[in-house]
DNA sequence: CCAATAAATTAGAACGAATCTAAACTGTTG
DNA sequence: CAACAGTTTAGATTCGTTCTAATTTATTGG
C-alpha cells in the first residue's frame, strides 16, 4: 500500500494509508465521500472529513480511482479501474459494476471539431421490477 | 402550449406557459436552472428561482422533459425526447445531443433480480483533441 | 538523531445547487 | 363573482463540497 501511495507520488501519511487499505484491501468498491468517512469514523481512524475529499481528489487524480456520476448532488468513487459500466438502481442509489467484456457500443458518432473521445460510458438505469 | 400543459394536467400559470415558450418554443435544447432563470429574466419575464426549479420538475414528472446526470452538481434538462445520447465535453461543461440511430448497444447484462432496465445511457465523454 | 522545511491535516467558515416554508396571489369551479 | 385549491414567492434552510488559516506531520540534510 505504501509502494503504491509512493508511485502516485503521494506522502504515505497515516491518513492516507489507512483509507487506502479501507478502499483498496478487499474487492472492488463504490463510496461517496460520506460513506468512507462514516466507515473510518467507525474503525476509529482519525481523519477529517476535509481530508476524505482531499484523499479521494488526489487518489482519483493520480489514477487510483474513477470518479462516476449518476447522481446529481453526489460523487462516487469506484475503485475499479477496469473497463467495466454501472448498473444504477435509481430506488435504492444503488450503484453496481458489470464487465465490459460482452458489452459492445457500435456507431458512435465522431468527436464534433476540436475535440476527441476520452471515454464512452454507459448506465443502465434500473427500476423495481414489476 | 396552453394545450400541452393542460394535457400535462398542469395549471397553464403565466410562468409556466412562458418558461413552456422558452423551452419548447425552438429547437431542442438543454438548460439549467440558473441558465433558464437568467434567460427568463433577459426577457422581462417575473419568475422566481424557485418556480423555475418547480416547473422544471413538474415537466420532467410529466414527461416534458428528461433530466441529464452529468456532472455532478448541477442537473441538466433535456428537451428532446427522441431516443439520443449525449456528448459531454469536460472542459467546457457543453452537453450536445446525437441521435440514437446508429448506436447500437449490444450484450447488456440482465438486470439484477427484483429490478429491470429502465433505460440504457450512453455517454460520450471528450476531451480537447491534441 | 535532530532541526528545518515543505507538505498534509484540521475545524470551521463559506459556497453553490436545490429544497422547503408559510404567506401572498391567481386560476378555476360552481 | 365568491370561494377554494393550486401556484408563486422571498428568504431561510439543507446538503454536498471546497476553502481558509492555523496546527501537525513526514522528509531531508546536517
Amino acid at each position: 500500500m505504501l509502494e503504491r501511495l509512493r508511485d502516485a507520488g503521494l506522502r504515505p501519511t497515516r491518513q492516507r494509508l489507512a483509507l487506502a487499505r479501507l478502499l483498496f484491501g478487499g474487492g472492488n468498491r463504490h463510496v461517496t465521500a460520506e460513506q468512507l468517512h462514516a466507515e473510518a469514523r467507525r474503525e476509529e481512524i482519525p481523519v477529517s472529513l476535509a481530508t476524505i475529499y482531499n484523499t479521494l481528489n488526489q487518489f482519483r487524480k493520480a489514477g487510483l480511482l474513477r470518479e462516476v456520476v449518476v447522481d446529481s448532488g453526489r460523487s462516487w468513487f469506484d475503485t475499479n479501474l477496469e473497463n467495466h459500466h454501472h448498473f444504477f438502481h435509481e430506488a435504492t442509489g444503488a450503484l453496481t459494476d458489470f464487465e465490459a467484456e460482452g458489452l459492445a457500443v457500435e456507431g458512435v458518432p465522431r468527436a464534433p471539431a476540436g475535440t476527441e473521445i476520452d471515454r464512452v460510458e454507459v448506465i443502465v438505469r434500473l427500476r423495481d421490477a414489476g
